[in-house]
RNA sequence: GGGUCGUUAGCUCAGCUGGUAGAGCAGGGGCCUCUUAAGCCCAAGGUCAUAGGUUCGAUUCCUAUACGACCCA
């Protein structure tokens, strides 16, 4: 049957409900209790009590004079029972219901032959039709592209989905928690950025029309971060959405999300502790009561890049780190990268190739070249920043510093990055913050998709964004 | 960006070396008062992703395009 002939269908289910008087979108009238409680009450003890319960229909099973149905809300399921003979009009009515429909079933709980807790329907009370045909009740949906096209129907049947984005929330709101028990205040900074600055990406551009103003969405909010140490706000935290206008992949989305922290008075060193408490206490908080993802007890690894390179490879980068050297050791090691890609970008790849090949477990990578930490403070009397990231399933989820704080060695630092790009994209204004004097801090960013990406093992963004962006159809 | 694979009924999937398509679920009509992927009977449902090409004939072979997945960069 085509799918307008099943639309068509249901329509005649409408057009009867109607010339029966019953009102097809009602406001809500009737109670909705909570399923899993009422199951749970009634497991208990055995006694049957009255209950009232909303929810999709979403099985039926008629047998001439009496059906069982399936009621599903609030992510649980309840079976009901209704009889002909003891509520004829309703019985009509549950009979023009479909699969998808939302109704009101109240009556009183009890225990089916079978032992399956049911609700013995005294009152059946329709609620919303739906005009469309659910997925197959088995199978669910299984088309990759309808799943992340049709969000709502991949989490009203499948179970999996349903709990992953629940553990995403679970996180997300245990973070909060996490930090706020450390009285970081959390702040919104603005998205739309004059220069889109704090990080090395595409920004996308847009427009403000009243001010003529090209304006970019940010790239990172961390300079408007900083300038909230400079006002005096000792621990700041913002945990929301920054664009990159770059490819997308299995570890990027255009949007994403990010948790960037700033604490006064702390340091790289700080934030490296503060950052394996935080995601430790995340992974309990994912799936309660399950076994996390990690190993909550064992530390994390740590690893010094220089050190380990020098170690592994026996070639010492400390001080080696032009593009020609590095891109020749790169190739003597067999670590690719593209033809075009810059020094940074092959340190990361030789750093990344090397040191967490075959890695799975959380580590820490400190001790990066300054030259490629323009935002970082090196360590005393060294070119080495004071930073370090975190991988967890050879993803990088994490990155922090000792903050730089010397205006002129900022302003030096921005002025060596653009001079590549000859832009003329500096940040004055947050330079004239950091003139007023910005105290020794901390800073710490967290990639949470990728974070719940290892949370929930994963290896796509696409299953921990609820929406994730797809070409145009 | 490159390579590989996929796209068939609303959904899940079959469809052999080329002869114009089949099942289950959902939906329609019957029967059925403890079913639970309910069951039984009947009937219906298709621009085989799109556009070209080869061929007497294409869902099938070839090319391109779109969308998606995986791998690589």
């Amino acid at each position: 049957m085509a799918e307008q002939d099943i639309m068509n269908a249901r329509k005649e289910h409408l057009k009867w409900l109607k010339e029966n008087s019953i009102e097809l979108y009602p406001v809500l009238s009737g109670k909705s209790e909570n399923i899993a409680q009422i199951k749970e009450r009634f497991e208990k003890d055995g006694e049957s009590f009255d209950a009232s319960v909303s929810g999709r229909v979403t099985a039926v099973r008629l047998m001439g004079k009496a059906a069982f149905a399936e009621i599903f809300s609030g992510g649980n399921k309840i079976q009901m029972y209704i009889k002909r003979d003891e509520i004829p009009d309703d019985f009509n009515v549950f009979k023009k219901t479909d699969i998808g429909d939302f109704a009101n079933v109240s009556g009183f709980v009890f225990k089916t032959k079978m032992g399956e807790t049911t609700l013995h329907t005294k009152k059946f009370t329709f609620l919303c039709k739906s005009a469309r045909p659910l997925p197959e009740k088995w199978h669910g949906l299984k088309d990759e592209e309808q799943i992340l096209r049709k969000r709502y129907l991949d989490i009203l049947t499948h179970e999996r989905s349903r709990n992953n984005f629940k553990a995403r929330s679970r996180v997300i709101s245990g973070i909060r928690k996490f930090l706020d028990e450390r009285e970081f205040m959390e702040v919104e900074t603005p998205i739309l950025h004059g220069i889109a600055g704090g990080a090395e990406a595409e920004p996308f551009k847009t427009h403000h029309n009243a001010l003529d103003l090209d304006l970019s969405l940010r790239i990172a909010p961390e300079l408007y971060l900083k300038r909230l140490l400079v006002a005096g706000y000792d621990r700041v935290y913002e945990l929301g959405r920054n664009f990159r206008n770059e490819g997308i992949s299995t570890r990027h989305n255009p949007e994403f999300t990010m948790l960037e922290l700033y604490q006064a008075y702390s340091n790289c060193q700080g934030m490296m502790d503060l950052c394996e408490e935080l995601i430790k206490d995340a992974a309990l908080r994912a799936f309660p009561g399950e076994e996390p993802a990690i190993d909550i007890n064992k530390p994390f690894r740590r690893i010094a890049v220089f050190e380990a390179l020098l170690e592994k490879t026996g070639i010492n980068f400390e001080g080696n780190l032009e593009r020609a050297f590095l891109a020749e050791s790169a190739s003597k090691l067999g670590i690719e990268f593209e033809k075009d890609a810059s020094a940074p970008k092959i340190f990361e790849n030789l750093s990344e190739g090397i040191l967490l090949e075959g890695v799975t477990e959380p580590v820490f990578m400190h001790d990066f070249p300054e030259e490629f930490s323009p935002l970082a403070k090196p360590k005393p009397g060294t070119k080495i920043a004071d930073r370090f990231e975190l991988y967890m399933n050879g993803m990088e989820i994490a990155n922090a510093y000792s903050e730089l704080n010397d205006p002129a060695k900022q302003r030096e630092n921005f002025e060596a990055q653009v001079s590549d790009a000859s832009a003329k994209n500096i940040d004055e204004d947050f330079l004239e913050a950091l003139e007023y004097g910005m105290p020794p801090a901390g800073g710490l960013g967290i990639g949470i998709d990728r974070l719940v990406m290892v949370l929930i093992k994963s290896a796509s963004v696409k299953d921990v964004i609820i929406f994730p962006q797809l070409k145009k159809k």
